[in-house]
DNA sequence: CGCTAACAATTAGTACACTAACGAATTACT
DNA sequence: AGTAATTCGTTAGTGTACTAATTGTTAGCG
């Protein structure tokens, strides 16, 4: 393939994926500003909601992130009343990230963001579930 | 579907879009620091490779960006010296962004980009496109 | 036992990205 | 013609992300 072709191709890949991802984060803005979270915030409390407490460096691991971005993003979420922070008792290194009453109780206010998110896209359930598959391997081959 | 399933986090596809597009980007990084660009730097120069001049809102419009996260990083392209930027004379609102000799020559070493991304993927280009076709359309149901 | 290596989280510095507000220029309408 | 509505780019403010350096803690080895 020619060099010029391969510029293009990538160009198609790399910039679908950059462009698709800030357009569907863009998709959950109106759906989580009334819970009062961002994307990101977003992806820890589902974290949270299926485990908690569980240390940054866990949650880092669920989320492919780095400690370093989670740190201010879980203060945050801490200013807001929905989780605590709080050292390990076995090991003062770690920090024990736990949800809160409300943390816990906002839980049943998220769990229509997902038909939204679904039926403002319009597509088929099947296509989107075989797109979360091919992002997963991709994903998976990238690290 | 009860909703413990709906919020799983292995299910959703907006962390595996996320999640996807931070650690691909990721892979650039270093093959394009050589270059010195960052990953949207680089989606500007293949869009002025592919065509310049062009103006501020037609790079956005390419790149499914506004014209505000674009406008300071055209400014960083302008101090290395890769592009020039200037008001049209027929349109003093808008701004022609061009490539300078030394952006036109970048283009030779942006060449080999996309073959070192593919290899270090090791994915089937054949998988590739059809992830690309995948986001494209997800990112045609987004907007 | 003490020193060092490894580890967890935080911080500093740079660069995006979004919304909203703004200033300057152009077009449209009466 | 002249005001109003649009359009284009920039800026301010908030919130991620990344790398690298830092602080504090634990574990391992001679």
């Amino acid at each position: 393939m020619p060099a010029v072709d391969a510029l293009a191709l990538d160009r198609q890949v790399c910039f679908a994926l950059a462009a698709a991802s800030r357009s569907v984060i863009g998709l959950y803005r109106p759906v989580l500003e009334p819970l009062g979270l961002t994307h990101p915030q977003y992806l820890v409390m589902l974290a949270l909601w299926e485990s908690s407490p569980r240390t940054v460096r866990n949650i880092g691991e669920a989320l492919a992130l780095e400690p370093a971005p989670l740190s201010p993003l879980l203060k945050r979420l801490e200013a807001a009343g929905l989780i605590t922070r709080s050292r390990k008792v076995d090991d003062e290194r770690s920090l024990d990230v736990e949800l809160t009453v409300a943390g816990r109780a906002l839980r049943s206010r998220a769990e229509g963001v997902p038909a939204q998110i679904v039926e403002r896209l319009g597509m088929p359930v099947a296509e989107l579930e075989a797109t979360r598959d091919a992002l997963t391997r991709l994903l998976e081959a990238s690290r």
